[in-house]
DNA sequence: AAGAGCTCGATTGTTGACAATCATTGTATG
DNA sequence: CATACAATGATTGTCAACAATCGAGCTCTT
């Protein structure tokens, strides 16, 4: 019947109910209002539950609940300092194995970037973005790295959906993209993983920037 | 009643049951018996056996059951990447913020390494090897790296039990690890990342050769 | 009025039973 | 004899009912 586990199915639909935020940072997840609205019982629905906890997007309160986890400011910086490890490891990987489609996919997600950039949308101009980091990662070819990445995006994800409107500065963003692809057409692996780690410096002073006048609870 | 939830604690004993290879590589996971082993349902037993899903330690093949994974040789690369990720990482941050305590604690591993080597005991020894890289990562203040590091010591350890008796030459293994304190001592974080990559690399190159005479599948 | 204790509704945690699927074995058929 | 097919046993997948726990509101006491 289901080619997918239903635990699988049901954590991807719960994963991307958090980054479009109809799961609010904090909100507790009501057993009985999910399992009707997946149309589940609670036990595949609990199982699926569980995937996130370990993934670390659900925190647990034993007899309590489940609650979607909050990302202070510090978090913030743990997702980008733990995506600067992955994605750096990952694109030197591909700086040393000069894999031509490799190159080829960054390239198209890097035009996907620049498309959307003209387009406006800023929902839209983010998950390009992400693709892009999505892509790099899944190049390299390493399932480990890129099952980390699956929950970095996430959050990530949790982080620019809630500043939407204050992703302002994006000009620069395709310029850091085609620079690191530059650097991994060329071979240079330091350079590569140099570029990688200021993209996400900058990206998260961005963030972290146009969030000050907020609160710093995400 | 519980302190923590059942399926986390289920989770744990199954982690440790595949590294202490009670559950060996490629064995199905009769969800009855094992239910029956933990004095609970089969239910909270799914719930634990999927967190194991989401990390990779077990696969899932849909109505036919859970599995252990099998790591080829490529996968142990795949291990020893990842780890040289997340490690350096973890080590470069250390070696940034100076903590006198964090360095308190890896030289008490380091020392913990050089007893149990004296022991000639090789599964002490793997222990305490593992635990100063659990420590590593766990003195970066990291949640993410740390998440990501207590899979990879899981499937490391599946590794080192598997060839527990050709894990020979090891006397390496403490003047590396003492090496990579003391650049992280000096605060030079160019120099911990190269001296962590470069141990993991060894190790990576003790483990692969001293599988090469053993079929590739562990 | 403040606080301790109690009751009740709601939610989570657990279980055993039922349905569906798969692998195996035996059987019939070309 | 080989192959396709069907019956069977075992295992996974799902569900609804039951137990346990928590939180809110009420009452009683001082």
């Amino acid at each position: 019947m289901h080619r997918e586990s239903t635990a699988s199915l049901i954590a991807r639909q719960l994963r991307t109910a958090i980054m479009k935020r109809s799961l609010q940072p904090g909100a507790q997840l009501s057993e009985a209002t999910l399992s009707a609205q997946f149309g589940v019982s609670r036990g595949p629905l609990r199982e699926a539950m569980q995937r996130l906890v370990q993934e670390g997007l659900l925190r647990s309160e034993p007899n309590r609940g489940l609650f979607v986890i909050e990302l202070d400011e510090a978090d913030i910086r743990d997702v980008y300092l733990a995506r600067a490890a992955v994605e750096g490891a990952a694109a030197s990987m591909i700086a040393r194995a000069q894999v031509p489609a490799a190159l080829r996919e960054l390239r198209a997600a890097c035009d996907a970037v620049a498309d959307s950039l003209e387009l406006g949308d800023p929902t839209a101009l983010s998950d390009a973005d992400l693709h892009f980091h999505d892509v790099l990662v899944q190049c390299s070819g390493s399932r480990r790295l890129a099952r980390m990445q699956q929950t970095l995006i996430v959050e990530t994800r949790m982080c620019l959906t809630a500043l939407a409107n204050a992703y302002q500065q994006p000009l620069e963003l395709v310029e850091e993209h085609r620079q690191i692809v530059d650097a991994i057409e060329a071979g240079d692996v330091k350079l590569t993983r140099r570029r990688v780690e200021q993209h996400l410096e900058e990206a998260l002073r961005r963030l972290v920037h146009a969030d000050d006048d907020d609160e710093g609870y995400v």
